[in-house]
DNA sequence: TGTGTCACCGACCGTTCGTTCAGTAGACCG
DNA sequence: CGGTCTACTGAACGAACGGTCGGTGACACA
């Protein structure tokens, strides 16, 4: 009884032009599993073995593709803290009233989430241990802020409730926005918007039911 | 440069009666530094070694106290889930409606998350690759149905919002509970109830400001 | 058939891991 | 002082860890 499942041999030229030489994975192949085992057994928890197996090669072969496991973290935690800045940078994130580019951040942020769920869930366990991952929670720390200042122009502008303080009400609404990859199941349908658009319902009007 | 804080010889018998015998740590001041370490540097990525140092002692000594690292873990997590049972054992979680039993479940849980902060943080980071971790995400998954299900029971009262998925909502709502663990600091002011205040203001009514 | 290119194997290295054990040290009581 | 309780040390163990290296296998194109 295996604890990962079977060996991931769908591998890398699967999609897009082949190249010259024998066939198998690549870096970018051996980054999307090894992303989708760190989740699964944590990245502490997980030996080369562990990767190995699940990439159906011994683990030499993968110090071909990538020159160790740190940077198999680093390149999943930069991507996904990549894609979500690219979210802050939009034109919807940047223009307009402050609660609406709140809104849309949490919705892109959501998507991000969903598109690249394994590197993302990752980035939100990460403890600080190494200077990799310190450098990713800086870059969270400031992502946070910028939600927070959303949070807070929003209060100037009216839209937002004045009797919470931003910076705990910023911190509630990711932490919601964020715990969607502890239960989230890519196959169990349930698209990207169903759950963008429960989300922000109960996070701008409640989970009361209206009065009439 | 240490990477954990200085050995915390304040040890056991700082309070309570004194025993006879070689003062200094006991099975319980080892669990408490344990769940902080653990914390600080994730269960797995937490050596025996990184222990006997926050606790100011050679690791074999931890042995004194303790059958190994799993039983730290097993005992640290039982802790957690005990007192959120607790809660769901109350006679505001088990009388009156739903929505008001739901309330004083989030509530609860703040309470006990902020009193049990390493406890429970230990918890919400289980991966399942122990049996011990299997165990505990067993009845973590108990506690998420109790959940779903004053939900459910809300929608019908017609107290809660019919236009969002149950599960959905209430693993939304947990989310927002639960991201109290990533952020708190116990020394930074900040009462458990004032946490609690906001989070059921967001959670019932919305960071939307009402409209008059 | 030969050549270039890329993917991989298997044996091995030094280190760190969790754990064990025989012995030691300090505080109290008589 | 001796006796008893509890807390601890230091050296060692086998296993597992991340990583290295020289050699081999499989395809594309000429």
């Amino acid at each position: 009884m295996a604890r990962t499942s079977a060996p991931d041999d769908s591998a890398a030229r699967s999609t897009g032009r082949r190249r010259s030489g024998r066939p198998g994975h690549d870096a970018d192949s051996v980054l999307r599993v090894a992303a989708r085992v760190f989740n699964e057994r944590g990245y502490d928890g997980t030996s080369m073995e562990d990767l190995a197996r699940a990439l159906g090669v011994t683990k030499s072969a993968i110090y071909h593709h990538v020159s160790g496991k740190t940077e198999l973290l680093r390149r999943s935690l930069d991507l996904a803290m990549d894609a979500l800045f690219e979210v802050t940078g939009e034109e919807g994130a940047t223009t307009g009233r402050a609660i609406d580019r709140l809104e849309h951040v949490m919705r892109g942020s959501v998507r991000v989430l969903v598109e690249e769920l394994p590197h993302v869930t990752l980035l939100l366990r990460v403890r600080g241990n190494t200077d990799v991952e310190k450098r990713a929670l800086e870059r969270r720390r400031r992502f946070d802020h910028l939600i927070a200042d959303l949070v807070r122009e929003g209060v100037v502008d009216g839209d937002v409730r004045s009797d919470v303080d931003p910076a705990v009400a910023s911190r509630l609404l990711f932490g919601m926005v964020n715990s969607i990859v502890e239960w989230y199941k890519p196959d169990r349908g349930l698209a990207c918007e169903e759950i963008a658009d429960a989300l922000v319902r109960i996070a701008f009007q409640g989970m009361r039911a209206s009065k009439e």
